[in-house]
DNA sequence: TAGATTGTTAATCGATTAACAATC
DNA sequence: TAGATTGTTAATCGATTAACAATC
């Protein structure tokens, strides 16, 4: 592989600079500078050539990035330039509004398997999903490609869901659950809890 | 107010500290220490005492911190010794799941206010919640006190929402729109895209 | 050519960690 | 008292910014 060490900050920002390609494109654009794009993601211009240039010379002096390209790129450095199939854990709301969101499809994902260990959930159908029972979770996800996890199950449960995930294949976990799970260094989370974004914020009111 | 300027990232990582703080209560301890605390929360023990003297001696020599009183001053420091109203703009999936979610109420949040610009939805019930007008939003959050908005329609109406939301008392907003907003210097922002952060992750796939 | 913008180096800034005296 | 752990200072580490030669 052979891979250069780049700084975790780094490829977090990578998504953001993704995301400001995309819609340029979609306005429009056909190429743009570290200048706009920083304007964009809210980051300096330097800042943003200094990420980029971690991965090769991109750009060109004078003119700017081809948008085109540079999205292409980053895309590829992401593994991104293919769909990765998605398992979700838990269909409450949250879960459940995941299974449905619209959001993913156009950038790298799609939702394949969902479980929940409710027998009144299990069987049913959420969209073209059947939710299938948390207890054979393992061996389902094992007869699959999925490396990737969200779990959406109650703080109490999400230790134990994410030990059962190490039995897989799964390798990244992006965690609804409001607490920290533990697991080893091999394997990547990633947490989302609104409650604690907005309590960052009511500091400041 | 005379407060003293703390940077941005303690704040943000005062939510985690009071999570956990919340569980081990909940599991019955009385008192922790700052390794105890940063073993739960991912973090060095030296980082967690040198956060929290920011705000005061907390603690004790010897014996660690009482969780109850802890707990409390950080709710003190994040103003979430009390219940702040939310509105939420956008009554797709994701607003429809927030609107729903349980887990605001215990840390500091209700759900007052929900807008969807659809005829289908305006009028239909969340919940207690009457979906309202996205057309009216202005007047009506004026009517009360709500300081803190979710945004949860598409990305191309993000930033006119946003825009409406000046004209109200809303200083915070949590964005679920997967773009950048632009607003005064005085209003907050965080940010919530669940696409970002997977692709954060297949980097290391 | 003149103007613009990259890629990169050096300087600055800020955050984390290590260490330890104070003290419960 | 002996052991443990805080609060804080100094040292280290890493990330951001500023500046500019290279060059399109």
């Amino acid at each position: 592989m052979e891979k250069k060490k780049i700084p975790d900050i780094i490829i977090g920002r990578l998504p953001l600079y993704l995301r400001a390609l995309n819609r340029m494109a979609a306005n429009g654009s056909a190429i743009s500078s570290s200048k706009e794009l920083g304007e964009w993601v809210g980051i300096s211009a330097a800042q943003i050539r200094k990420d980029i240039s971690q991965f090769g010379e991109f750009g060109k002096q004078g003119t700017g990035y081809n948008i085109e390209f540079l999205s292409r790129k980053i895309r590829e450095i992401l593994n991104i330039d293919r769909i990765w199939d998605v398992a979700i854990i838990g269909m409450g709301d949250i879960g459940h509004g995941l299974t449905e969101y619209q959001g993913f499809r156009n950038r790298g994902f799609q939702v394949t398997l969902v479980f929940d260990n409710s027998p009144e959930k299990i069987g049913t159908k959420i969209g073209d999903l059947a939710v299938q029972d948390t207890a054979d979770m393992v061996d389902t996800i094992n007869k699959t490609d999925v490396k990737i996890a969200m779990i959406a199950v109650p703080a109490d449960h999400a230790q134990t869901v994410a030990d059962e995930l190490l039995k897989t294949g799964v390798k990244a976990i992006l965690n609804y659950a409001p607490i920290r799970i533990n697991v080893p260094d091999n394997i990547r989370v990633q947490y989302i809890d609104p409650a604690t974004h907005l309590q960052w914020m009511t500091y400041y009111l």
